[in-house]
DNA sequence: TGGTGTTTGTGATACAAAGCACACACGCAC
DNA sequence: GTGCGTGTGTGCTTTGTATCACAAACACCA
């Protein structure tokens, strides 16, 4: 979920994956998803000016238990010190290393109507290291047209533009119609890693990760909790 | 998370329910977060005109098994015909009853920057039942102007608002660091249902649900597997 | 240097969710 | 009405995740 759409997961993601070489293996899928969110926190920590930091206090900001946090943290090594806790620049530098967020990745949108328009223009993706190189839209009428500094290119040059910029990353903002297609063209690209802001949950090969934005589905899933 | 920005996940949604007291006692929030999918595929079903639908075609539309299927709906109560399946239009009308989605909802937004715009002039929520009716901002300079027809209120407003037009749902766009301070402004004002977009994980009392949208969570989980 | 208090890392345990597999219900055809 | 095929509903099993609780490691201080 999602800056419209966004979801769940958690729980509207249909999530593959390729068992990594590297150093963790089998790391349940949960836990990487909260890596991101220790990193977030340690953030906000360093900037706060905290040198050192007990998993204790990282709970109470994350609302999650100390012993879930050492947990996860311990699928990938030892990273605090007894009776201290954790450095914080330390650990927030080992987790962006084990996620790759130590570096910037290429992305792309498809589809540039209302949504994707404001995907590309949002602000928050390009500090955290995810640059969008290319954007694209199937309708022809639309190609050249410049947003955001990003020419329009269509799909057909999808390919092409995915090995000649490096692009990792795919962000799907296609009405729910051309989703599937869309996403089978990234696929075929090499695409691994697919953001998708439409609202079905899409057919992939294992490998590919995909991950849903959809404010929709979360809405409709705290009404049951107050009818 | 959850979505976060949206998900699930999501996980990265901190949800904490009270125990509704109606029917179907103790439902995890993992199912309840399913039913949702349930319901647009079902939809999508009826639009290609089929009366009835087995579990197993659903999984294959939703990517999960039958079997989880129909214990999600077991929950619930008996929905299906042996040897037949479900009734399309009787399945969706009964899980749209459960989730309340059988009527609207009053939503309103709170944060007019970039995103908040976005967010009311979204076409996707009135279809569904979401009517944003309200919208609010901390900066007095914007208060009163117009967007997508709505007038922005001050926030010192909220309270009354929320009751005068009967609003359920708030959607928090404001930035991180104003974000707990207005959640806990809802909170005061008796909401029960977050859209959180700020991409921090807030502390509500039990009974309060919040779903949070995060497109960069999402992101950042998914480079580990291409890293 | 020894003692005290703190916080990690982790086996063991408890809890939760997913999947299996089959009895049973129903539709349909003859 | 009988027999066959299909697909539900669900108890049981398996898998997965969270929590507990404690030994070991270290900081700090006298």
């Amino acid at each position: 979920m999602r800056a419209l759409w966004i979801g769940t997961p958690r729980p509207m993601s249909s999530t593959n994956i390729s068992n990594n070489s590297g150093s963790a293996p089998n790391v349940p899928e949960v836990v990487i998803q909260r890596l991101p969110l220790y990193v977030r926190a340690l953030t906000q920590f360093a900037d706060s000016g905290d040198d050192v930091i007990s998993s204790e206090q990282l709970g109470q900001r994350l609302q999650m238990t100390p012993a879930q946090i050492r947990k996860d943290l311990s699928y990938f090594g030892r990273f605090g010190k007894q009776g201290r806790g954790y450095s914080v620049a330390s650990l927030e530098h080992q987790l962006r290393s084990i996620l790759g967020l130590d570096r910037a990745w290429n992305t792309m949108v498809i589809g540039m109507g209302r949504l994707g328009r404001a995907v590309v223009s949002y602000p928050g993706f390009a500090p955290e290291g995810f640059n969008i190189v290319a954007a694209f839209d199937a309708d022809d009428s639309i190609v050249g047209e410049t947003v955001s500094g990003l020419d329009i290119q269509s799909i057909s040059d999808l390919a092409k533009t995915v090995k000649e910029k490096d692009i990792k990353i795919g962000i799907v903002t296609v009405p729910i119609e051309r989703a599937q297609e869309v996403i089978d063209t990234l696929v075929d690209a090499g695409i691994k890693s697919i953001l998708n802001y439409a609202p079905l949950s899409p057919k992939v090969p294992e490998g590919v990760t995909v991950r849903g934005i959809d404010p929709v589905l979360s809405l409709q899933s705290m009404t049951y909790y107050i009818s």
